[in-house]
This record gives structure tokens, C-alpha cells and sequence, in this order.
DNA sequence: ATTAGCACTATCAGCTGATGAGTGCTAATA
DNA sequence: TATTAGCACTCATCAGCTGATAGTGCTAAT
């Protein structure tokens, strides 16, 4: 139907005094989550100016495409190109409080989280709270992932078990079927092989790798490193289920805000389609920082309601995933923006540590 | 404030023909979602009685306590009583049809399902799909499991690995913390130390054994055994994170059924607390087969308008825990009822296959 | 350029009476 | 004696009307 906008342009300059009332009207929703008048307007602005004289600028910033109306006689709501100016002019890097910080750090480094998955799942948990919104995370994609350690256990004649470390915490487990009855013995000498060749490798390097092997002489291996690159293989074999976490999506139902945008149906259908929502998470232009889609600037359609904001988290070296919450367009800038940014980079402090305590 | 309802009774003898037309506002009832009046039933029930007739009935029946109205001049509707009454009496084990029998047994055996939770996952998911209500089940409880593996991995000088393979394929993953850095050659002996020693005895005997073998003269033990004692020690820790899977909530909320009963916020947050539910779940008197909890009959408050419905599944030897929807209280028991017993009998059956195919 | 004043418009809450589905009671009936 | 027709009554719902309120746009005066 329409082609996708990338990102709303609010280049034309406004003069000092409409941008003050734009702004006015713009908090003034997220306040009030209400259309705002002239007349209130004038009062709570305080700037000495009539409801006429406001009214007049709202006209122009009407037919700028900056307002709009639900009907003939009803208050002015900020489009979604209002927001985008608002974002990128007004909202200064707000400080979080302290208090918000502390708590932020406290969730984060809660006991008994050594396992990435259990850290990323409280922080979803966390911000969708925080927030009140719905919250979503990327889980680190395994593809990248660099490799701490492999192991293979022997549960049955034919089945082995593949437990998979990552360099960040990341535990999998596969079982995997054999035809062939192995020893626990000759899998610790195929495990321990495997460790030494491909040690701090991405599990992606080491795929390309194993079928490189596959397709050269094979009459030229001994029967470990045969056995050794044919379980190698099956045990990198990549388990294409993204992980993303969902945290909060009965904000999404209960909340005044949400109630007015009944499209809340089709958000929580598209939160079923994980691939798709992977997909919107991790598809990123900038290298880092805030990213913030409004409105109709968001892709999916059922999302044109909403206002996304995401950011990356990463370790030392490499960007893993990325964490966002989803809320409407009015949600209240000045504190969620600075609230996903913090949540984020703790994030990534956490699993940098947490990978720099291996050897 | 109200002492738990266990079971409502229905002792009473009621009449043939009361309880025909009892049974007949129930279905009414069930199929229309709306209070069922005299007239509309006189049509339906194809029995030769006027609408007065059945007036003069249906008094008597609200005298008894199954039937109420909501206001004077509405049609009537079935109390929990009659639902158990309606439960208990009149639905006999109804047949599912072939095409959602192979549905159900389709679902299961999909492909790539060797790790028991995935399965409980896509079974909640498949049987909340099915009924359109939301789906509860409860993993299997790891104290009661029995233990088929354990294997410690050596990750870096202060961590180890721990993988805890259960009988049912159950996979456990922890990483715990050593004071002293431990080869991974003495890790494989304290393993098939820890293996031998323990195999095939449940989680639960094993903590115990260990802890006995704790308070034991300490002199006696050489390293090997002191370590083992102490790594297991540690690694057989209950985790006792309840695991409870949780589908469909979005049912709740968008179903006709539910938009009435407005208690869906509560539900929703009542879901948030797992180990409670797990209880819920859980507590079971009766041995096997369906059970049903009608309104009144939830000891949970936020569920007194809802009816659950639950059966326990297990494998050849154990009851492993319960899977279960909670629906309207006017759900159709018909069909519901033999779609949770043959789901919970099909998971049961396959779980079993998974465990038996170990040596 | 600003503002006061006025006509206009849409929503909302509250009231109205009509409608209809349903009941309970009573007297007639088989 | 059990059933039924008839009737008065009740209550929820709905459409239509009301005035109050809050907003706009326009024009003329400042």
C-alpha cells in the first residue's frame, strides 16, 4: 500500500514561540493522555498569550501536518511527526534519578544468574515493569557466539548428549541420535579434540569450517577425526529457533493507555510470530545508541500505533542483542528513553564480566 | 471469609423430567452464552410442555439451588451446582472425533522433541489452541526424578558445569563456583564416581544420602570421596525455581466467554505468582483421571468464576505432574473433557517411549 | 500582530418513553 | 390433580431528546 518511512523529516524551522506551544501541547498529551485545548493551553504555557492567539498557532501547526483532530470540536493531538520533532529537539539526555538506577543495578545483579538466559529474562522482566509496557529482548545469536567449551555425553546406544558452552554463559543442550554405539571414553577424546581446534572460535566459523573438512579426501582421516567431524557437525548444526523474551503484554491490555489504540489484538498476535519480532528487533541501522520508531515510522503495521524504543546490548567486543520496550506514541519520552538506554548498558556491563571470569 | 467448598453436592432425586429440562437450560446455556428464558426452551426441548409448565419447573429448580437469575425479568442461568450436577450425571465419556485424536497425537510426536520440556511446551500450546481457554501444566517435579546422568565441566578455574540428565530426558544445566580449581580429569572421576554410585535413584534419596554422608566421621573419606560428597553436594542443590507453563492468556481476553466475567485481571495476575499455581496444579486428592473444579469449588479466589479442568500425566512407573485449562464455568464439558484426559493420556504415552528408549 | 467576541459544532451525561423478553400468579381446563 | 392460557408486572435496553461543556474558526476592534 504506502512504501515504509524509514524516518519522519522535521527539518522546516519553526519559530522559537510555536515551537514552545508545540511542545506545550505535546507534553501537555502525555500528561493528560487527552486533547489539549487553547484555552487550558494558555493557562498551564503561562508565556502571556490568549486561547486566540494560541489557536492561531495551532492552525499553522495544523496545516503543518504537526496536529491533528479527532473531531471538528475536540482538543489537538500531536501527530506522529510532532513526536519526531519532539525526540529529536527537545528531549535532552534527562538524568535517571538515583533511586531508579539503584534499582535498575540491583535486578540485574541479582544472585544465582550465571546463566545468560536467566539475566536476560529478569532485565525483559525488569523494564516491562519499569516501564509498563511490553518489553522484548533478542537473545544473543548462537551463529556469533564464540565457543568456551563442547562436550559429549553418552546417555544411550543411540543417543549422545551435546552440551555446548558459550564464551558468554549461554548453555545448550542436543541430543542427538547415533547409529553407531559410542563410548564415553572415545566421546571424551572427540570432545577434548574438538575443544583444542576450535577453541574461541564463533560457532559460526567453526560450521564453515567442519563442512570444509567434510568435502575434502575423506580416505585421508582416522577414524577419530572422522567420527569427530561427523558428530561436529550435528552438534553445530544450527537450531534456527530465535530466542526472544516477551515480558509485560498484560500492560498492553490493562493499561489506560493502550485502551484507547484497540489494536492491541494484532500486537499480541505478531508477539506469537517470534521470527518476525527477532527480525524487527535486530534489524538496525546505527551502530548504537537509542533507536526510537514512531508511529507510522515502524514497519509492521500493527505497530503503527506505537512507538518503539530499542537498544543494543553487547560484550566487550561484539553487539549481541538488542532490548526495547513497546508503548504508545504518547508514552512520556523524557523518562523511558533514558530508562531503556541505562537498563541496556547494564546489561552489557553484566555479561562483559561475566565473560571476562573464564580464563 | 467462606470456609473451601469441596465438592458440591447433588444428591437429591430430582425427577425425569426436571432433570430434562435442567439439562436443557444447562445446554442452552453452554451453547448460547445467554440466560435461556421459558419460551425458547418450551421450543427446543421438543417435549410437549408449555412455557408455563416449564416456568412452574424451573421455580422449583431455583428453589434447589441449580438455577438463578441475574435480574427479575431475565432468562435463567445454570449455578455451579447444576454444573456439577450437569457434570457428574449427564456427560458420559463422549468420544473424540478421528481427526482431533490425530491432531493430538500429530502434535506430540513432532519432530525434534527429545528434551521434555519442549514437549510440555507444545503440548500446553496445543491443548490451549484446542480449547481456546488457557493451558497449565506443571513439569515434572526434579526432586522425584530419577537421575539417568551427571557430568561435571571444567569451565575456568572458579566454575564447573553441571549437566543433570533425569530418566525422562529431563536436562539440567548449573554452574556453580569452586574455591579450589579442579582438573577436568579428576571432574570425569568424581562423575562416574558420583554415576555409579547413584544411578537410577531419584534426585531426592540421592540429596539425602549425601547429606547423611556429610555429618559421617570426615576422617574416613580420602579426596576423591570428599570432593565427590561435596561437588554433588552442590550440584543436587534444589533448585526450586516451580516450573509451570503457561498458555493461551490471550484467550482470556479476547473470548466472548470471558468478557463477562471481568475477573480476567485477577486471573492474569494470579498467573504471575508460578508457585502457586504449581499448587494449584498440584494438589491433587484423587489418583488418576479427570478432575474437575467448578466455580465455587477453586479454593483461589480469582478463580470462582472459572471452571478447571485437569488430568495428571506420568510414565510407566510415576505420577510426573498435571496439565489442565481453565475455562468458563459454562464451557463445553462435552467436548473439553475428553480432549484434556486424551491429551494428558498422549503425553503420558510418549514421555514413557522417551524414557525407555535409555539402556 | 494580537485579542475579544460570537456563531458554530461535537461530545457527553441524563432523562424520556417505547419495546420486548421474561416472570409469577390465578383461574380455567383436561 | 396436573397442565395451561391469560394477564399484570418487572426490568434492561435502546432511540431520541435535552442542556451543558469545551472546543474551533472567523471577523472586527485594538
Amino acid at each position: 500500500m504506502s512504501k515504509t518511512v524509514q524516518r519522519l523529516e522535521t527539518k522546516e524551522s519553526i519559530d522559537e514561540r510555536t515551537q514552545r506551544v508545540l511542545r506545550g501541547i505535546i507534553e501537555g498529551y502525555i500528561t493528560s493522555n487527552e486533547p489539549v485545548g487553547s484555552r487550558s493551553l494558555s493557562k498551564t504555557l503561562e508565556m502571556g498569550l490568549s486561547p486566540a492567539t494560541i489557536r492561531n498557532i495551532m492552525s499553522d501547526l495544523s496545516d503543518m501536518g504537526f496536529l491533528m483532530q479527532l473531531h471538528t470540536s475536540a482538543g489537538r493531538i500531536p501527530t506522529d511527526k510532532a513526536y519526531r520533532f519532539y525526540v529529536d529537539q527537545v528531549v535532552v539526555a534527562n538524568q535517571l534519578t538515583r533511586k531508579l538506577q539503584k534499582r535498575i543495578q540491583e535486578a540485574t545483579q541479582e544472585g544465582g544468574m550465571n546463566q545468560v538466559e536467566d539475566l536476560l529474562i529478569s532485565t525483559t522482566r525488569l523494564l516491562a515493569g519499569l516501564t509498563q509496557f511490553v518489553c522484548l529482548t533478542s537473545s544473543p545469536r548462537v551463529e556469533t557466539s564464540i565457543l568456551r567449551r563442547i562436550e559429549f555425553i553418552r546417555l544411550s546406544s543411540q543417543q549422545i548428549l551435546v552440551v555446548l558452552v558459550t564464551r558468554n554463559g549461554q548453555v545448550r543442550n542436543k541430543i542427538i541420535a547415533t547409529t553407531e554405539d559410542l563410548s564415553q571414553d572415545f566421546l571424551n577424546t572427540v570432545s577434548s579434540f574438538l575443544n583444542e581446534q576450535f577453541h574461541n572460535r564463533s560457532l559460526h566459523e567453526i560450521r564453515q569450517q567442519i563442512l570444509e573438512s567434510m568435502v575434502e579426501d575423506k580416505e585421508r582421516y582416522d577414524r577419530l577425526l572422522a567420527q569427530a567431524v561427523r558428530l561436529g557437525k550435528k552438534a553445530f548444526e544450527l537450531e534456527d529457533a530465535p530466542e526472544v523474551y516477551i515480558e509485560g503484554q498484560h500492560n498492553l491490555i490493562f493499561s489506560e493507555r493502550f485502551r484507547n489504540l484497540n489494536s492491541a489484538r494484532g500486537l499480541m498476535d505478531a508477539f506469537e510470530h517470534k521470527s518476525m519480532i527477532m527480525n524487527l528487533l535486530d534489524s538496525t541501522v546505527e551502530a548504537d545508541g537509542i533507536q526510537i520508531y514512531i508511529g507510522i515510522e515502524n514497519e509492521l503495521e500493527s505497530l503503527q500505533d506505537c512507538t518503539m524504543v530499542k537498544a543494543q546490548y553487547s560484550d566487550k567486543n561484539n553487539v549481541l542483542g538488542t532490548i526495547g520496550v513497546i508503548g504508545p506514541t504518547n508514552m512520556d519520552y523524557q523518562t523511558v528513553i533514558p530508562v531503556v538506554d541505562f537498563t541496556a548498558r547494564i546489561l552489557s556491563q553484566t555479561i562483559t564480566q561475566q565473560s571476562s571470569s573464564c580464563d
